[in-house]
Parts: C-alpha cells; structure tokens; sequence
DNA sequence: GCCTGTTTAAGTTTTT
DNA sequence: AAAAACTTAAACAGGC
C-alpha cells in the first residue's frame, strides 16, 4: 500500500499514537524538542483530524508526555521566556517503534528505574543529581561550561550512528508520509558531552537527534538515570564495539536486595559501598565489552 | 481563568 | 484469553 501523502488523511484519524505523533514532533524540529504549545500545532498543522476536539485528544497528549518515560521536560533557557517547558525524546528510546509501525509499540519504554527497584540511596543519588542539574539549568552556569568543554576539549568523537540502531529511519513526519523520500539525510548527529559534574558519565552513545548540544543545557536534559541506563541498557551497538564507549569501572549493581533480575544481555553490575553523594556519582564499567555481540 | 503538567482510573484495541 | 499498549476522562496543582 502506497504511503498517505502529506494531508492525505484529510479527517480520519491518523494511524499513530498519540506517542508516535508527539515523537514525529519533537524530531522534525530543528532542536529535538518543542514546547507543548508547538507539538500541538505540528500534529493540527499535519493531521486535519486533530483541528477538532482539541480539548480531548490534548489531554490525552498531556498525558502521554508525563506518564511515558521516552519523553523528558527540558527547562527552557532564562533568555528563552515562554510557558511551559520544552520536551524531548528519551535518547534511549530509539528502538520503540519497529518495522514501521507507529501505531503501537511493541514494548513500552521504559527508564531503568522504571523497570527495577533500585536501592533508596542509589535512587536518591539520582534525584539529587537531577535536582542538581535542574538547578545548574536555572542559573545558567551549566551553558557556559559546556560549551567551554566542547569547544575546547572534545572528549568524544562524534558519534555516527550505526544504521542498525534508534529509529530504522530518521522520525520525521516527512519519512513516514512522504511517497518517496529515500534519501532521508538523517540531521547531523553530535554526541552529548558529560556535566563535568558527574564525573564518570559516559556520553550517550546510540541514539539519533534526540538530545544534541543545541539543547539549551545540554547537560541538564540528560535523565538523572542515563547513567543507570548505561549500565542496564548496554545496547547490541555499544556491545558491537560501534560506539567508543569510555571503558570504567562499575560500581552501581545488581547485587542489591530485592533487585529485579537484569535481562541476560546485560554486562554484570556491582554495587560497592554506601550511597553515593551526587558528586560522586560515578557509574563505571568493570565489565568489558566483548560481551557476545547479539545480533 | 487558562495553560501546563501529573496522576489515577477505566475502557478499548492489539498482540502474544 | 490474557497481557500489554493505547485512549479517554477527570481531578488537581502550580504558574502566569
């Protein structure tokens, strides 16, 4: 069946979930993110169907922004007034929506903490640094040394995704209802460099446009459990060798009481110690990556 | 008062 | 059939 054209859907309701189409937002901006205000104008502007009962299907919206975890609430920058906050993909939710379909996923996402108990002192380290970050966002300082620390010391290469990671093919409303776009040129992709105040964090690796350096605290849009999720999420690229993961030591694991048992492709995590004080946040890896690749 | 955001609950649809 | 994903409704809080 030949794709719908732009505005083809005319007033029947689109074929994506509300999800899909809040991604398809968020990806076609130029920044990988938007205030509410502009995903509700990107879905009206594309689907006719939403020009009517706008009250229900942004409720509906709304909700879906809080309640799934693939989506994370940017603090808009001081020079940047407006209402509301900006919203973003999760950079781990690349994989949600396979072979095409973006009506339904097969899997939800879902952050580590969402999916295991973590112990209450690891959780609590999480949320101080994200209350950190969130601080760091609102005085502003955040700005400045991350763009001192890219301009200056490029502790990364740029990662270029490996086509067989995130999305198939870049997200973009364009991709899924252009009759011919083959040559999608995904956007440039700029891996996010580390908040100098969490010592031991390893850039994202894996994902596509979701978080850049363009975000106005590039730092601070890094969920306070990125670090957990590299640990938990090690993804068959990273395993693959694709990405130039920083090699460290563990020390946030599985070994907790009451943990839940991590999926089999996971790299063994130990937790050592007593809580972590934000600053010494420090998520490193002892396990190595010549975990059999799965692929 | 409106907008944004969170949460709970219940119903519907699709997948396994 | 059961489970999971998704939709819808609604109550509520906070900020402007």
């Amino acid at each position: 069946m030949p794709r719908p054209g732009r505005h083809s859907y005319s007033d029947q309701k689109p074929p994506y979930s509300y999800i899909a189409l809040t991604a398809m937002a968020i990806q076609s901006s130029g920044e990988k993110m938007l205030p509410l205000s502009d995903i509700y104008k990107f879905i009206m502007d594309r689907f006719p169907f939403y020009r009517d009962n706008t009250q229900r299907w942004q409720n509906s919206l709304r909700h879906n922004l809080s309640f799934n975890d693939c989506f994370i609430k940017i603090p808009r920058r001081p020079d940047r007034p407006g209402k509301g906050s900006y919203w973003a993909l999760h950079p781990m939710c690349g994989d949600m929506f396979e072979n095409g379909s973006f009506l339904r996923r097969r899997k939800r996402f879902k952050t580590l903490r969402a999916q295991i108990s973590l112990p209450e002192s690891v959780r609590q380290s999480l949320d101080q640094a994200h209350a950190y970050l969130q601080h760091q966002a609102k005085i502003g300082l955040q700005a400045q040394s991350m763009s001192q620390s890219i301009t200056q010391t490029p502790r990364y290469q740029p990662y270029t995704p490996p086509t067989s990671t995130a999305f198939k093919q870049p997200f973009t409303i364009e991709n899924i209802i252009a009759p011919d776009n083959k040559n999608s040129a995904a956007s440039p992709r700029v891996q996010m460099l580390p908040h100098p105040s969490l010592t031991g964090y390893t850039a994202l690796p894996g994902f596509p446009n979701s978080l850049s350096l363009r975000h106005p605290f590039a730092g601070t849009s890094l969920h306070p459990d990125i670090s957990a999720m590299n640990l938990g999420h090690l993804s068959r690229d990273i395993l693959a060798g694709h990405v130039p993961i920083k090699p460290m030591p563990l020390t946030l694991s599985n070994q907790t009481r009451g943990v839940a048992p991590l999926p089999t492709s996971l790299p063994a995590l130990s937790l050592a110690g007593p809580p972590l004080p934000m600053t010494s946040l420090n998520f490193t890896q002892t396990s190595t990556l010549t975990t059999p690749v799965l692929r």
